[in-house]
DNA sequence: TAATGTAGTATCCTTTTATATACTGCAAAT
DNA sequence: ATTTGCAGTATATAAAAGGATACTACATTA
């Protein structure tokens, strides 16, 4: 990968970690839920397909960001819930939440100005 | 695109704004340095292509976060800085630099203990 | 008996992001 | 006279991310 610098290095490793099409939406389903089932946030989260979730689910619990409790029984039954230091992540995700309102509010208003 | 998750969304748009492999490292050298001409930030980005570093600025310059100011003399001189605007990500990127700092100690840390 | 819900895999395909390489035209320095 | 620096563009390709569709096995429900 080859990345030396010190500064972008580290906001990179921030990026691979939240970055992506679905895992802020993912995060903040948890933020909001305590505790979530794998269907349950299927149908939270509108457009992502079986696949998408279960690849992100695996990166964010190899990450340590949120634990993934099986109960042993059938049908399978399986919850995800932040872990303590996935809970780190709040103020971040809050920041970018709203910085990104704002900067798609500021966008909208210099296409009307055109 | 079809992003109708309220929170995720935005969270997105700010990712779509300084995400990618070369962003970061874009505005923390424009952080520190405050004004910078094309080929000099290339020497500080280690690795970088001239066409990456092109196709950057001018996403960040489209977004309203860094100018660009062409001196029209031979050879070209340009200029880039952080617009006003652009320097209200500062508290977002430290946080997410410090976050992914720690992260990356963490998890050096957990690949040892293996 | 057929459909639905559980939590996923497997395979293939498309889109996006990143990289490599060669080229421009002009001026100053060597 | 050739090289170096300036700020890029053009074209082609490679790699990564994301998505569509079909499939698994078991149990409950209609």
């Amino acid at each position: 990968m080859n990345y030396d610098e010190p500064f972008g290095c580290s906001v990179t490793v921030t990026l691979k970690v939240i970055g992506g099409r679905w895992k802020p939406i993912i995060l903040f389903n948890l933020l909001e839920n305590d505790r979530c089932r794998f269907n349950a946030l299927k149908r939270m989260i509108n457009g992502i397909t079986q696949r998408m979730l279960t690849m992100q689910l695996k990166e964010l619990v190899d990450d340590g960001i949120i634990r993934r409790e099986v109960f042993d029984v059938v049908p399978p039954h399986v919850e995800y819930s932040l872990t303590d230091y996935g809970k780190t992540l709040t103020p971040l995700l809050m920041l970018m939440r709203d910085w990104g309102a704002e900067h798609a509010e500021k966008a909208k208003l210099s296409v009307k100005a055109k």
